[in-house]
RNA sequence: GGGAUCUUAGCUCAGCUGGGAGAGCAUCUGCCUUACAAGCAGAGGGUCACAGGUUCGAGCCCUGUAGGUCCCACCA
């Protein structure tokens, strides 16, 4: 059956036809299968309020591809699906929602406004996942999840009791970073640091019973309300004999000793540090060793609170200057100085974050940190590009306990339960009828919830049942590989594996492939204030869901980041037209009937060359594909289909069935052409499929219409009977020949109206027993060489002497076009051709000259060395006699 | 302060374990050659940041220098 396709590949025609019939065919679908292997990664779960942005279509392209792939190698493919409830995200945008309606959060309540929540995530919850789809994702939707439902929650629970029980989930009293805008506390993880301009101010506090002061500098003089201490170094001789006396503090009635303590730093500011155990994680250390008391003077909006005294509901700004002011007029302020330093932000909303003392939740992190170490040491667990280790093992190294409760609705409630009467905690599935210790029926629920990176963590593992054993988890978990971008590294990527070791024994992935951001053109960062992002949803409107996915994969190594441009989606495009087109010409010439496999010796030597390069690149895709070099991988599929199969085969071919009413050979020649063109093209579009997959499922259901789908199609795998080195060689030299003539040709301006007689002088080809093969393989050679007429023979004679010539490696091509000649510049050109060459001999002697190099260099790198020299010394001394036949005119 | 990473053609970037510098875009010259002008055939263009070292041989490995980017870090 022949089928014609259009003259213009037009991606809107079929990207959403394809896709709805994969998936009406189920084959996104994985299930337990135990004649199979599986392969497992589980999809980075997007916000459900997300939009999908090009770091998604990076991702997302890259993961379809490794399970595109590696479904076609025959495994049982699953790709994981699913969203995150995207705990402050989400309740910032549901609020925002509200209040533009006029609602107040507070003013409804928890359970009124976990009900507009959910409403809002039914409505677009669904956004980005139809988004994703439009990328051609071969995700098991199916399987779809989220962080927020039943089975994720019960995992949540499940977790937190365990590691409860364990002593690893405590709650405590202690510093914790606030979010003073999103009224939480947020983990380390979340806070970004900034380096800000700002002011060292430096005050006196006036020594109790004596004129003398102790000079402050401070970053933070509104903190100087709650100072409860002075701490200078107990080596600092300075300072030794003021050691345990007291201060009056100023704008205050408060008096506070000098303490002596190691963290000061001498030779740092003026060497006297205020200590301010309520809000700074080191002064709270220092208190905690002088048994000092913790004032907390802000409120949770960083308002100064009643302890403030004057400055009692001043903002904190406000309060700093009102402050500063008063200091001065008491005489109290010595100097500012400019003075910059990093300032803790919160990585959502960029407000400054207080370090604040609040009863919260902790996970201790010691234990776990220590398996997590150990497993990538054990190489259980590794990053490519591996650079990526350090970073890992480094934030391991240093990790601080995770402060998981946060102070917002939407997300899981911790499980945790306080008896109204005696305050006892219980940490239960369910809420207890009665306190155990003092039997009061009165208990209430924590208000908080927990930090939404807690339920992802889980997510390699919860979304396949766990703590249910369930046959999913059995099967497909631990997971393959993990992809995302070195930004997550923290908050999701280690999060998982100490929680997959804790809770399941075993890395919850074997790889993890980093890959970099898409920044603009500019190389900027794409963000919403800066408006430079670029939406992939209408890069695939405008060029097609496989240009961009093209786009996003060449030219880039793992772990780096890289530019979008337009051009580069366009060149994609171009491609796509290219391999559109390649397989439009051959379903033109395609016969009524299906051409059989030939016999294989009736294969033509560029039959056989074609076939061994398709091999080949089938060899090395794999290979690099099985590495993650997918930029690689897709490169030499791309260079292959259009320098070589295009640009070459497809050329060779046209003429062989062009020639096909001539006799019986030709017609034998031209079938032979059919099948290997359809041949290698099926083959080179089942390695282009996992990077574009729709233009390749239309063009293979179209070749072969018995075929359900490429995407179910087998990977292609490497054929020693397809290795034909000397049928390679010899196409090779005819290339050279052919570029040799050409060159000249536009070097001399000959318009391609003006054929010249061609005389290939070979001895090599002359004798060669297969010549009549090669010249039937390329039907009429004349074509390509802009010939009237092509001759092959082992000596000059009859040629004219006023014709050019070409000296390529294994012939010498004379070309007879008298009038355009100039001797004066063919000499020239040929004087630069020696020349050239000589310098390759003097090369490759030199090395085989060294006997170092003989002795020490490998064995096929000498003999390499020795046929080149072999190579140009002919090809010299065949430049070097038609130069003496030029002079001697 | 620690760490990572980068510096290759005019631009953006590849270059896998060391063995004669590549692509896309841009530029220039010819071509509407009946799959494709989203195309075809050619051309020009690089001391691979710099300085040492290892090696028969370095864009690649080692050391240092300069510059850029990013991450981490409790110096008030």
């Amino acid at each position: 059956m022949r089928k014609e396709l259009e003259k213009t590949y037009d991606p809107k025609d079929i990207e959403d036809r394809l896709y709805q019939k994969w998936m009406d065919n189920g084959y996104f679908h994985a299930k337990v299968n135990p004649d199979k292997k599986p392969f497992t990664i589980v999809m980075p779960p997007p916000n459900v309020t997300g939009q999908l942005h090009m770091g998604h279509a990076l991702d997302n392209t890259m993961q379809d591809i490794l399970i595109r792939f590696k479904r076609m190698q025959g495994y049982e493919a699953l790709w994981q699906p699913g969203t995150d409830h995207a705990a402050i995200a989400t309740e910032v945008k549901v609020t925002e929602k509200l209040r533009s309606e006029g609602i107040d959060k507070e003013e409804i309540g928890r359970e009124e406004f976990l009900k507009h929540a959910w409403k809002w995530k039914e409505e677009y919850g669904g956004r980005i996942i139809n988004q994703l789809k439009k990328l051609g994702s071969s995700a098991d939707w199916e399987r779809e999840r989220f962080t927020m439902d039943e089975g994720c929650s019960k995992a949540v629970e499940e977790v937190f009791l365990k590691l409860y029980e364990k002593g690893y989930i405590y709650k405590g009293s202690r510093i914790v970073n606030w979010c003073p805008v999103c009224q939480t506390s947020i983990s380390e993880a979340e806070v970004e640091h900034q380096e800000q301009a700002g002011h060292f101010w430096h005050i006196n506090y006036p020594i109790v019973g004596s004129d003398e002061f102790v000079e402050i500098a401070t970053t933070r003089p509104e903190t100087l309300l709650g100072d409860t201490a002075v701490a200078v170094n107990p080596e600092d001789e300075r300072y030794k004999h003021l050691i345990g006396k007291m201060l009056k503090l100023p704008l205050t009635d408060r008096e506070i000793p000098v303490i002596a303590d190691e963290y000061v730093d001498k030779e740092f500011g003026t060497g006297c540090v205020k200590i301010t155990p309520a809000h700074d994680p080191n002064d709270f250390e220092v208190g905690k060793r002088h048994n000092l008391e913790e004032i907390c003077i802000l409120n949770d909006d960083a308002t100064i609170n009643a302890r403030g005294g004057k400055y009692a509901g001043m903002d904190r700004y406000e309060a700093r200057k009102a402050m500063v002011a008063d200091l001065e007029e008491q005489g109290l302020l010595v100097k500012v100085v400019d003075h910059t330093h990093n300032v803790g932000t919160h990585d959502r909303c960029k407000t400054t974050v207080e370090p604040m003392i609040k009863q919260q939740w902790f996970v201790k992190m010691d234990e776990m940190a220590k398996a997590a170490i150990e497993v990538l040491d054990k190489g259980d667990l590794e990053f490519v590009p591996e650079s990526f280790d350090k970073t890992y093992l480094h934030w391991l190294e240093n990790i601080h306990d995770w402060c998981i409760s946060r102070q917002l609705w939407w997300g899981h409630r911790i499980p945790a339960y306080y008896c109204d009467e005696c305050g006892e905690i219980v940490v239960a599935r369910e809420k207890p009828e009665v306190c155990p210790k003092c039997g009061c029926v009165h208990l209430t629920q924590d208000e908080d919830t927990l930090d939404t990176w807690f339920s992802s963590a889980l997510w390699p593992f919860s979304t396949l049942g766990w703590p249910d054993k369930t046959p999913e988890l059995e099967y497909f978990y631990p997971t393959d590989v993990l992809v995302t971008g070195y930004d997550i590294i923290f908050f999701w990527v280690i999060r998982m594996v100490f929680s997959a070791l804790e809770q399941t024994g075993e890395s919850p992935f074997h790889h993890v492939l980093i890959h970099g951001l898409v920044r603009d053109s500019q190389g900027r960062k794409m963000s919403k204030s800066l408006g430079n992002g670029i939406d992939p949803l209408e890069v695939i409107d405008k060029y097609g869901a496989d240009a961009l996915r093209l786009a996003l994969m060449t030219g880039n190594a793992p772990g780096n980041d890289m530019r979008f441009y337009w051009e580069k989606v366009e060149a994609s495009r171009n491609f796509a037209n290219k391999v559109w087109n390649a397989s439009r010409f051959i379903m033109m010439n395609q016969p009524e009937s299906e051409v059989e496999e030939p016999e294989s010796f009736h294969l033509k030597p560029a039959d056989r060359w074609i076939l061994a390069k398709v091999n080949r690149l089938t060899k090395e895709v794999t290979e690099n594909m099985d590495k993650y070099e997918l930029g690689i991988a897709v490169q030499k599929v791309y260079d292959f289909i259009w320098d070589e199969f295009c640009d070459w085969y497809i050329e060779i071919a046209k003429l062989r069935m062009g020639a096909r009413e001539d006799n019986a050979n030709a017609a034998d020649s031209a079938d032979c052409a059919i099948w290997t063109l359809k041949t290698v093209l099926s083959q080179a579009l089942k390695l282009l499929h996992p990077f574009m997959p729709f233009i390749t499922e239309e063009i293979y259901c179209t070749l072969c219409p018995d075929e359900e789908s490429i995407m179910i199609a087998d990977w292609p795998v490497y054929r020693e009977e397809w290795e034909f080195p000397v049928y390679e060689k010899m196409i090779e030299m005819i290339k050279d020949v052919i570029r040799g003539v050409r060159n000249i040709r536009a070097e001399m301006n000959v318009p391609n109206g003006r054929k010249a007689k061609v005389y290939i002088v070979s001895e090599s080809m002359e004798n060669c027993e297969y010549f009549e093969l090669i010249k039937n393989s390329f039907g009429a050679l004349e074509r390509l060489l802009y010939a009237s007429q092509v001759r092959v023979q082992s000596s000059k004679k009859g040629i004219s002497e006023d014709a050019v010539s070409v000296v390529t490696a294994g012939a010498t091509v004379y070309l007879p076009l008298e009038d355009l000649i100039d001797f004066e510049k063919e000499i020239e050109r040929l004087e630069k051709e020696a020349a050239r060459l000589t310098k390759e001999i003097a090369r490759a002697s030199g090395m085989l000259k060294n006997e170092k190099f003989v002795s020490k260099a490998p064995e096929a790198k000498i003999q390499e060395e020795k046929e080149k020299l072999e190579k140009y010394t002919q090809m010299k001394e065949q430049v070097e006699g038609r130069l003496e036949q030029l002079r001697s005119r």
